[in-house]
DNA sequence: CCTCAATCACTTTTT
DNA sequence: GTGATTGAGG
């Protein structure tokens, strides 16, 4: 039969999940079993037998470059064209749902995405405004928690079927509460917005759920592993009655509970459909045998999992290495010496340095400057939330909603001789005729403002109505142009004529350079968004897609380069990619379990999981490294090894320069050749922190109330369990560990 | 009234 | 080494 001909390259267990095409369908694969590969022939099968179009197919990924890479190979291996073909991420695919919808929200198809930047200021707008503590309400930790309070599908009124009642709490609700309405005023919705609001669509209004049921007949998602309620529910609306729902993931790789995923998605899977059928990967064609089994004896120390076991015929005598340097620049030319080794025999591309934190990576950068090997870091600043870019973007989405009063703002501030207070003067004027600040600011009647406000303001209202206009026929390339020319923020940066972009030469300063790059970068990229529309929709890419697509993409998205380069990236940014040298740094207890995750055995299982994904990156080799000492923002402190390492099979672990009795005796450091990097500071000379508990020969326990100097010379209050508040030098007191 | 320079605190992971 | 906030000068 020519259905089976297509799927000769597969092996019996990925033939199953690949024909395997009606109902419920979980796939637990492991890492490196090739499941990228299930979806691209299960999508290829299905439309191939006749059992489903390609416009009824919804494929979701976990990433917009996954989804990317998705349709090039469908359209290499099935010969089929991307367009009208679903594939992308949760907040791609039901944002651009929510768009086509809006007549049933209480938003336009106009409506911009606030990120976390955004959402962040408007959070500690609220709290100004509604006069509450700051410092015990800080907007970050505010912000999150309304997030939760949104992944789990909980609107407002909601708001105390599950969470408990306190004055603490009230303040939350109040705070969540304004800034929805904000969020509706400025016609704006944040992340969870996005997931949020189609979930209530599709719950509330029978028509719309009915008539995407029906339009996405089969459904894939892969990385199930990590979706959270709201998406959850949302792909149950669509697939309860069809049931032909394909989930693709790995309980031991969920590495997103903290961002509101729930495992329990994937381990409910069969309860939550009926007649499930249920197909494990484990054939691992990445990595070879030390490696697995490596990976296996970490992660069999996790409790709450399916359960699986990875295996393959691949056989290196290569066993992954554990090395302990110095302290984190030794750790650093360690990784570097490593890496031209690899450069040898493999591209530096092959070669990825995996840390917990985006922090651990400047370091590691400055070394390899020094060493000229080419790098390309991924994460810390996402490219489309830099400055230069999003002053920029903030034009256009004024232009396209000209609600977005966060933009008008950051607008207005940017133009020269506009300041606070104007902008305060017309928040008041608003405010006084009851309209938004837009309205006021198009009228034109600035009789509220002094004579120079005025005039600059109405020079930006001119600029405004030019690019409202402009948006109507020019393309979104030849948008920012306008809007590099009409505000100067070209010329600031070096861009003021078209023709030269290229032949501009280096500016003596690197980071206004880099701006400059950025912005290129900015305008190409926006000319690859209106070709890959128009391939992909057979439709003129709009504005609104164009500014969500910028707003929803990550670090990890932008394209590839053609450079030859090493990867730098945190273990979560390495999720579903592969490389053939691994390294993974900063072994160590308080990064690796992170210290906040430490206190609690689920967190800790989930940075055992991160672990556990780390490793099975790699194909050829794996290095882990830890450093004795690390420079933490208190000071220098001799660290302790990850409990992660004693987990791993002695076995499959090559240990070089690890020493476990050398951390148990802080003051005679190790031997060693290297001189130490900077002035170490002993345990005895650590910095004293108010909160901590404290030991006194004389007048025992205590806690530090307040804290005068550094290290054992300092002057510290001290609030002692029987009573007295007394002064003492450091070098009286023991401090106390958990 | 706006601008810039100095000082402050903070730094897990991210769609 | 980043960013936001504050204070003095223009």
């Amino acid at each position: 039969m020519v259905a089976d001909e297509l799927l000769k390259d597969l092996n019996p267990a990925q033939k199953q999940v690949a024909s395997t095409t009606e109902g419920p369908l979980l796939v637990l694969a492991g890492a490196g079993t090739g499941k990228t590969r299930c979806i691209i022939y299960r999508a290829g099968y299905l439309i191939a037998t006749g059992c489903t179009r390609k416009e009824n197919l919804l494929i979701v990924t976990f990433t917009n470059k996954a989804a990317r890479e998705l349709r090039q190979r469908l359209a290499d291996t099935f010969n089929l064209a991307s367009t009208n073909l679903w594939v992308g991420t949760f907040h791609s695919i039901f944002g651009k749902i929510l768009r086509f919808e809006a007549d049933h929200l209480p938003f336009t198809a106009n409506y911009v995405i606030y990120d976390e930047k955004d959402q962040k200021n408007l959070v500690k707008k609220i709290i100004k405004e509604l006069n509450i503590d700051a410092k015990r309400f800080k907007p970050q930790v505010v912000r999150s928690i309304i997030s939760r309070q949104k992944n789990n599908l909980l609107k407002p009124e909601q708001f105390w079927e599950f969470n408990e009642y306190t004055p603490w709490s009230k303040e939350i609700l109040k705070i969540y509460i304004r800034y929805q309405e904000y969020l509706q005023a400025q016609n704006a919705l944040d992340f969870d917005d996005i997931l949020m609001n189609m979930a209530y669509l599709l719950a509330d209004n029978e028509a719309v759920r009915l008539k995407w049921q029906k339009k996405f007949r089969y459904i894939m998602i892969d990385e199930y592993q990590d979706t959270n309620y709201a998406q959850f529910e949302i792909i149950h609306h669509l697939a309860k009655d069809h049931q032909n729902i394909c989930v693709v993931g790995d309980d031991d790789q969920a590495i997103y509970t903290w961002r509101g995923a729930t495992i329990k998605n994937i381990l409910n899977f069969e309860s939550d459909y009926q007649n499930v059928i249920k197909i494990r990967l484990e054939r691992n064609y990445r990595s070879h045998e030390n490696i697995l089994k490596l990976a296996n004896s970490l992660i069999s120390h996790n409790t709450s999992r399916h359960g699986k076991e990875l295996y393959t015929d691949f056989k290196l005598p290569e066993k992954p290495h554990l090395t302990a340097l110095d302290n984190e620049e030794g750790e650093a030319l360690f990784v570097s010496e490593l890496i031209t080794e690899f450069y040898t025999t493999s591209k530096y591309a092959e070669s990825a340095v995996l840390y917990r934190t985006n922090a651990q990576s400047r370091i590691l950068e400055k070394i390899l400057v020094q060493k000229n090997i080419p790098y390309r870091i991924f994460g810390g600043v996402n490219f489309y939330q830099r400055k230069e870019i999003k002053d920029i973007l903030c034009y256009l989405r004024m232009t396209v909603n000209p609600e977005d009063l966060e933009s008008v703002q950051r607008a207005l501030l940017l133009s020269p001789g506009i300041g606070k207070s104007t902008l305060d003067k017309l928040a008041l004027a608003a405010a006084s005729q009851q309209c938004p600040i837009a309205q006021v600011i198009l009228t034109g009647e600035f009789s509220f403002l002094g004579s120079r406000p005025a005039k600059l303001t109405t020079g930006f209202r001119q600029l405004w109505l030019d690019l409202l206009d402009a948006s109507q026929n020019l393309s979104i390339y030849d948008l920012i142009w306008l809007v590099l020319e009409k505000t100067g923020l070209g010329a600031l940066y070096g861009i003021d004529n078209k023709k030269d972009l290229k032949k501009k030469k280096a500016f003596a300063d690197p980071e206004f350079q880099s701006k400059y790059e950025n912005i290129c970068e900015l305008l190409n990229s926006a000319s690859e968004f209106s070709q890959e529309y128009k391939q992909e929709n057979d439709s003129e890419p709009d504005l609104a897609e164009y500014l969500a697509s910028a707003t929803l993409q990550t670090d990890l998205d932008t394209n590839d380069d053609a450079q030859d380069r090493v990867n730098l990236m945190t273990m979560h940014n390495a999720k579903g990619l592969e490389f053939d040298h691994i390294m993974i740094v900063g072994l160590e207890d308080g990064l690796l379990p992170h210290y906040r995750s430490i206190e609690e055995e689920d967190k800790v299982e989930e940075e055992r999981r991160l672990l556990y994904v780390a490793i099975t990156r790699a194909r050829q080799t794996v290095h882990i490294t830890l450093a004795r000492w690390r420079r933490m923002s208190t000071g220098i402190d001799m660290t302790k090894p990850s409990r992660f390492i004693k987990e791993f099979d002695p076995e499959y672990l090559d240990v070089e320069h690890y020493d476990p009795h050398a951390y148990l005796t802080p003051s005679r450091p190790a031997r060693t050749n290297h001189k130490p990097a900077a002035r170490v500071v002993l345990e005895s000379e650590k910095h004293f922190k108010i909160g901590q508990k404290i030991k006194h020969v004389n007048f025992g326990l205590g806690m530090i109330l307040g804290v005068d100097g550094q290290g054992r010379d300092a002057l510290l209050v001290i609030k002692f369990d029987d009573g007295p508040v007394k002064k003492i030098i450091g070098s009286y007191v023991d401090v106390i560990k958990k």
